[in-house]
DNA sequence: CCAAACATGTAACATGTTACATGATTGC
DNA sequence: GCAATCATGTAACATGTTACATGTTTGG
């Protein structure tokens, strides 16, 4: 019987897909690239390595200069990875929003307040904005020369990306207008 | 020294901030409005809300008929909760989305797999856009009346609503843009 | 030399999910 | 009578976060 791995086994199996890399390298990939889609900290990414080396779906080349681990996927890692994308449904709606959540209670504080935290939330999107565009443009800009596996993981990377785009276009438009329609009541003598 | 409550403690409170409710309502509350922002299962519920009673943030009225418990917000449950809206920040992006993080990986699938990927997602974000679209006009259509509390809640909760609608109509566009994206490659010969 | 970044791991705790367990009432 | 819904709880497991712990290398 298969191992039953969760949504960060298969993450890690993507990433290594792509190239082989260090448990460090993973984490970091997590903090930057996929920070907007998925999170996990080092001290869960070792143990799952592990697990997945347990299992045979990666395997630990070479160690580094600085003693690093450098995991390869194996034959049977993207086997597994490519059934969990073809065979399985995505978990249905993992969406976690705090900042979202917030908003449905923002009648019990004073209305100065809310329109104070609707305003941080208008300048975040803003800035991720115009974060995301950044790279958009100096990802479209650069030649990239690389395996076919990691210009095409690019291509679909920048297509995720694009979502975020509009993602965070949408809540700054979002934003602006909740500010409008929360002063609504107060406009009114 | 306060007790130290998540988010789901402080989900529960607004909900009761709201008007009075048993366990089993607030639950399906996470099933319905608050499902695309937070969810909850009652086995976690129950025993969230016996501690939040110890800790005096709620009370517990008269049982119902079939045993339900009538749980209400304290004075003390509301100033916990006004203290989180007002003096902490939301956990910075818990955004956790497994459709997405898919769309990174999708370079290892035949094409036609990735394009009926997202075809399928096109469809999932139509459908919830129709559904929200289809809440609001009800919303909006209906006097609704109830205490002071309840018709303001209502207010905020639709501006949440709004925010799912913008967002689930940006990302519509987005499938439909990515289905044509992903494509482009295969069109030329 | 020393701080920052590289590099890996474990332990304790918090949160969240699935499965088990039980019983009452309503509508057909 | 019986199925669906109402109603509450616990136990076992899986996942995720914070804190602890340690050592290397590079660049200024």
């Amino acid at each position: 019987m298969p191992v039953k791995l969760g949504t960060l086994g298969h993450a890690l199996l993507g990433l290594l897909a792509m190239r082989p890399q260090s448990g460090y390298e993973l984490t970091r990939a997590f903090d930057v690239s996929l920070a907007n889609v998925w999170s996990a900290k080092h001290s869960q990414i070792y143990p799952e390595l592990a697990k997945l080396k347990t299992h045979g779906l990666v395997k630990v080349g070479a160690s580094g200069v600085r003693g690093s681990k450098r995991y390869t996927i194996t034959p049977a890692g993207r086997a597994a990875l490519v059934r969990w994308l073809t065979e399985t449904d995505p978990a249905p709606h993992t969406l976690r929003d705090e900042s979202m959540l917030r908003v449905f209670f923002l009648w019990m504080v004073p209305p100065d307040h809310a329109a104070a935290y609707l305003r941080e939330q208008l300048e975040q999107h803003r800035t991720r904005l115009r974060r995301y565009r950044a790279i958009r443009e100096h990802a479209t800009a650069a030649p990239k020369s690389g395996n076919g596996s990691e210009s095409e993981a690019l291509r679909w990377s920048l297509i995720a990306l694009e979502a975020g785009i509009r993602f965070e276009n949408a809540l700054a438009g979002w934003s602006a207008w909740a500010l409008r329609e929360a002063g609504a009541k107060e406009q009114l003598p």
